[in-house]
DNA sequence: GTGAAAGCGCTAACAT
DNA sequence: ATGTTAGCGCTTTCAC
């Protein structure tokens, strides 16, 4: 930490003492005008800025809010992470970042780092370790403290805290609903994160979409993004497919790929949905329609659930926010 | 804040002083093996977590550092930004993030959070709009309280700190050089970033290097996105081009989409390169070569320099690392 | 209108 | 081996 003036240094200056000094400052009216502003000239000429160390120690309140992401390459958590930051900076607070790169360990350690009174509450993710292994002891840890918490897209139902989640079941339904209208009917769903609980909510969406159109749920699951070329091409060899709903954006930009490949035009032949809003879907060719979760705005309703908590705003009861997902239409798929 | 049990609690319930249960926590050998045991006990039944505040504000360091980003949704700066939270973490410190959105008031905001002493040093890269005003006060501000600062990819000549770049020249240079033993005799250069100082050094790299190819520089300039499918439309009517070098990512994908709309083929008749080794690139069909910064490796070397300046490791003159690019090649241009 | 003093939670030099 | 005390920089009650 750089040396800094204190409080003390500008008493001395102005011969003074310290709580006249810090009265002035904020302006308070038992000081006199003329003192007021001659340590103000003092205070500014010294370049003085207050401690906020030593402002959160008295106050009890530190003004900054954390947050603790999964992985910072997924756009998804950038734009919560920019959604959060807006609400956080418009009302006075700042941000924290931790990332547990879906690790159990690391994600116990962030909790730790906050529950030490560095920050006022705490927004998170889940990690994929922790969402498998369903050891949840840090989150019960910090939920004795009292930390305000909200959980976001990757939420737990055994944590009783807010929550804010995307409808990724009805995101689903509502793709293929929208390529049924558009005239597709062999629809496939590609799934490279069946793994997770997004991934299965989207793929419960689909065939509960596809079972009520009387077509077979015809599922593509990969492990990795590399699979998906060799997977389709024996897909387009073997079957008549018209559509395509991936579950993310990659591996929606990798089927047109493949479909390209096969001599199939997009959206003439074959109509493609992607999960995600993100640049892969806009910069594709053609560019990409996706399902949206509207990244950015979840990020600000987590940020306004939790700054209501800490400010004591709501009611006991935890809150539970479902966000509703978008189609964002663009080239991939036929307009009609 | 939420509630917290402190030391005075624990001295309290363990019938001892506050220095006591101190000492005894922080295993100082002056504390019997037997009370030591006894009030780790008790404070583990407790869940006692020792406020960082507190500790911070005592030892004059908080064992966090401040990273000001321009954007968070540029893929780059999230690489850079996963790169110091790696070293960082390595070395025992928090990372704390403000974002300018290219704003100088934002920016100078930031540092101000930043000054009060709630880090122990911080990382940045120039606002867009700094690096046009040339209005530096708040840095300057920064320098004069001692705050060790190190700029990485947009830095300010004019202040003094330690500071890491990418050799943007080189790299343009190097990836015309490439084009050029590929075959390529008509290279243009697509520059939607001229406003800034990395889409200069760009450019100066490409003419430079097509000049020593006694070819004429072949520029053009967008001020958005939008524009570079009617502009490249009309230059491949109108001129025989057989290359382009993008100065980013994104418009390299459009020039290829812009290609194809014009029944060119990539890479046979046209070969594409573009700066920044990102998920657009990857994705892209044909996936594009690019001159990649080594993003993750710049967050990385900015945190230990910056780290290494806090713990007193560097000499007093400012330290200049320049990160060496690197060409990343894939499908869009020849493979001879 | 100004100052003295206490205290936020912690550490550490200095007693005992 | 344990306790007393002072102090980090600030705010805030209470005296003068």
């Amino acid at each position: 930490m750089p040396s800094k003036t204190t409080l003390k240094d500008l008493a001395n200056l102005a011969g003074v003492s310290v709580s006249t000094v810090s009265k002035a400052l904020n302006d308070s009216p038992e000081i006199g005008a003329r003192t007021r502003q001659r340590i103000k000239d003092i205070a500014e000429s010294c370049n003085y800025v207050p401690n906020n160390i030593a402002r959160s120690l008295k106050s009890r309140s530190t003004k900054t809010i954390g947050v603790i992401i999964p992985a910072i390459l997924i756009e998804f958590f950038n734009k919560v992470l920019y959604g959060i930051e807006q609400e956080a900076t418009e009302r006075g607070y700042k941000i924290v970042i931790c990332l547990s790169n879906e690790s159990s360990r690391k994600e116990a350690e962030s909790i730790n780092t906050f529950i030490n009174g560095s920050v006022d509450g705490v927004i998170l993710s889940v990690a994929e370790e922790t969402q498998k292994s369903k050891v949840y002891d840090h989150f019960e840890k910090s939920a004795k403290h009292n930390m305000p918490m909200v959980m976001f897209d990757r939420v737990l139902d055994d944590i009783t805290c807010d929550k804010v989640t995307v409808d990724d079941f009805e995101g689903a339904f509502n793709a293929v609903k929208f390529l049924s209208d558009l005239g597709s009917k062999n629809i496939l769903f590609l799934n490279p994160i069946s793994n997770t609980s997004v991934g299965q909510h989207r793929e419960d969406g689909y065939v509960k979409a596809v079972s009520g159109l009387n077509q077979e749920p015809n599922i593509v699951n990969v492990s990795h993004y590399t699979e998906i070329e060799k997977a389709l091409s024996t897909v387009f060899n073997n079957q008549k497919i018209d559509a395509i709903l991936a579950a993310d954006e990659y591996s929606a930009a990798l089927a047109q790929n493949a479909a390209r490949l096969n001599n199939l035009k997009i959206p003439q032949d074959l109509s493609v949905i992607g999960f995600t809003n993100g640049m892969v879907a806009e910069y594709a060719n053609p560019s990409l329609t996706v399902v949206s979760q509207h990244a950015e705005n979840i990020g600000k309703i987590a940020a306004g659930i939790l700054l209501d908590r800490i400010e004591g705003k709501l009611r006991a009861e935890p809150v539970n926010k479902v966000v509703k997902t978008k189609i964002v239409e663009r080239n991939s798929t036929k307009n009609i």
